[in-house]
DNA sequence: CGGTATCCTTAACGATACTG
DNA sequence: CAGTATCGTTAAGGATACCG
């Protein structure tokens, strides 16, 4: 039943798409940060705790460049003293699939890890 | 229902969970690769053809990588000239969902980025 | 608190030339 | 064909200091 014109067909737009996800999902935070999001807005404070081993450079540009890219939303309260939040858009909230099964094949991953004691 | 303290903990094993993912399946080019060979094994020369853009010195780290991390099986059959071919292990097909929900997330967005001319 | 600016180091990556 | 070696450039990232 495999056709391999068809299989070089579909893997070059799996390609593709992957690459397109990739341009805007890329890095090694993004996904962090849409994790550390999933369960409602945070504060900058907040995501920098969550995900360790991120600076707090590392952490402002790419929430600048997930918020140009309208995955999360910033919201400042003018209060004193001021209180900045992200939270994901309806938009970003789109990656939870993609999340859900890369966190999934991640802790897996791990129990491999374990169970042949690398 | 939702409650803070529960939320917290699900968040912190998501950001792990995606963390360990991302040691192994990090980086431009690994999920390329995987999408590369989804369909069955193929020649060094063809994923190079496949994913464009990726330089022959970082297909073959990226491939050395994933087959220490027994991502990938490396084959060489003898002939002349010597013949080199890839393949994902039963444990790399693991990886099909997460390729799967990235690449349905890739092809949306782009339909998306097409449809607000950006 | 939520950043930015500056400096610095390391890692990623590409291009080219070369080898069995 | 399937790489490795070498060189050079750019990008990623951390540390620290500073600002509204």
């Amino acid at each position: 039943m495999s056709n391999p014109e068809l299989d070089h067909i579909a893997c070059k737009g799996t390609i593709r798409a992957v690459h397109d996800a990739m341009d805007v999902l890329g890095g090694r935070w993004k996904m962090h940060i849409v994790a550390s999001l999933r369960y409602g807005e945070k504060r900058y404070s907040e995501i920098l705790k969550d995900i360790s081993g991120i600076s707090g450079k590392m952490l402002s540009r790419e929430l600048r460049d997930m918020e140009i890219n309208q995955l999360i939303e910033r919201s400042v309260k003018s209060t004193q003293p001021v209180v900045v939040s992200y939270e994901l858009t309806d938009y970003g909230k789109t990656i939870f699939p993609v999340i859900e099964s890369l966190a999934k094949w991640g802790s897996e991953h791990r129990q491999k890890i374990i169970h042949t004691e690398e």
